[in-house]
DNA sequence: GAAGTAAACTACACTCATTAGTTTACTTTT
DNA sequence: AAAAGTAAACTAATGAGTGTAGTTTACTTC
């Protein structure tokens, strides 16, 4: 049976183009069924016995796989760091072919695209639900993200160079534009209050955020 | 003994003025234990023997003044909701002798003032470690908050109707401007990644939110 | 293609710790 | 004396993790 994640590793496995062995498509029914557990239920709620029931795989197979709950855990945590931190890949210098307005629109819009992926949300739930209660831990694994700069910086940081924006604080104003954005478009869905947003809200999201982030910061 | 919780009741506590019975003591004890350790540990992390211990009372009066620990998380909830309603206390009516952007600043700095008390971040951290995974109910318990208008809003409108802003949509232009806020003085502090604000800092927010919101919305 | 082998899987019974909730026999407060 | 509190032992269930004996799979080797 030829078998690929469509979540995991797909990118890995579809290149590999290859049989799985039946211990690696176990092991990917633990993680799915993991992964689906902990983010329906959270981490505390999900036993093992219930991982192994959904995955349709002995209690043993799970172990060993994972030697303990927490190993289960952090393994899924670090996919979803090295699955989050693929930034938005464009092109990030002033275009002076291109209005700035388009630009950001352009950035915003993949920014809130990355919000309504399902994964991603539902990943970040999980996430939060095991760190919430270990703030140290969340606030480790979130440095290593945070030091890295955004797409949104980048871009802006250009545009002030090139006298297209006066920005004083470039930090500042990313963190702003990405509160306008995240505020709509993540956070109520992280909390599960808010039906997926269609494509035309996105886009009035994206057109009014960039309104307002223009008439603060644009040069004229 | 003359004693009045600091956090909750004060208002009906010390205007009743009275001696507290035993039993009023040990409930409060509980009471206090059990929010504690809901805040710190979250609700599946804490057993009815810890909170007994911490408020240095028998396991059998804890249940003898709530019946299940179900009980105990719902009691603590209301009173949450009831405690976070308390809208800001501000006239929202437009002003001529005072500028929007004095008002608005008033207005923000207030809302920020909430955000920054402890309380409220406790708080809303043990609601949401408990309704994370309940969304259902979560949902049921913010319609009832939602649906109320808030400060921004019925000032935002009377300073539309005053012809001294200029917004299409008041309730998009009140998220906008609650998102620029809770984006840097709210979730930070809800994750624990961040360290509470200094009053220069939130002033700089203040202003700058203030600012942005202007930019885009004056009546100019 | 048949037989052999190691690794991985299975079912299941088990230990050990925790936790919600109860019961009992006795003491303190009002 | 009635109401409320106490400590401590108890039940019943759950859940993490282990041990074991037997089975399946994949991959040789003949």
């Amino acid at each position: 049976m030829y078998y690929f994640s469509l979540f995991f590793f797909y990118g890995v496995i579809v290149s590999k183009n290859t049989k799985l062995t039946r211990s690696e498509i176990k092991r990917q029914d633990i993680i799915d069924a993991a992964c689906q557990a902990f983010q329906e239920f959270g981490v505390q709620a999900t036993s093992m016995d219930k991982i192994a029931e959904l995955a349709q795989v002995s209690k043993r197979t799970v172990y060993n796989h994972f030697a303990t709950k927490q190993a289960l855990v952090v393994y899924l945590l670090n996919e979803i760091r090295t699955r989050t931190l693929v930034d938005v890949d464009i092109d990030t210098t002033y275009d002076p072919l291109r209005s700035v307005e388009s630009k950001l629109l352009t950035l915003i819009t993949a920014e809130i695209n990355l919000y309504s992926c399902g994964h991603y949300i539902d990943l970040t739930r999980m996430a939060f639900g095991h760190f919430l209660y270990h703030p140290e831990e969340l606030k480790r694994e979130l440095d290593k993200v945070m030091t890295q700069e955004t797409a949104f910086q980048r871009y802006l940081r250009s545009a002030c160079e090139h006298k297209q924006l006066n920005i004083p604080d470039i930090k500042f104003a990313t963190d702003q534009l990405q509160n306008l954005i995240k505020g709509s478009c993540f956070w109520p869905q992280f909390l599960k209050i808010e039906a997926p947003l269609t494509d035309e809200q996105k886009h009035h999201i994206a057109t009014e955020s960039a309104a307002m982030f223009l008439a603060r910061y644009n040069n004229k």
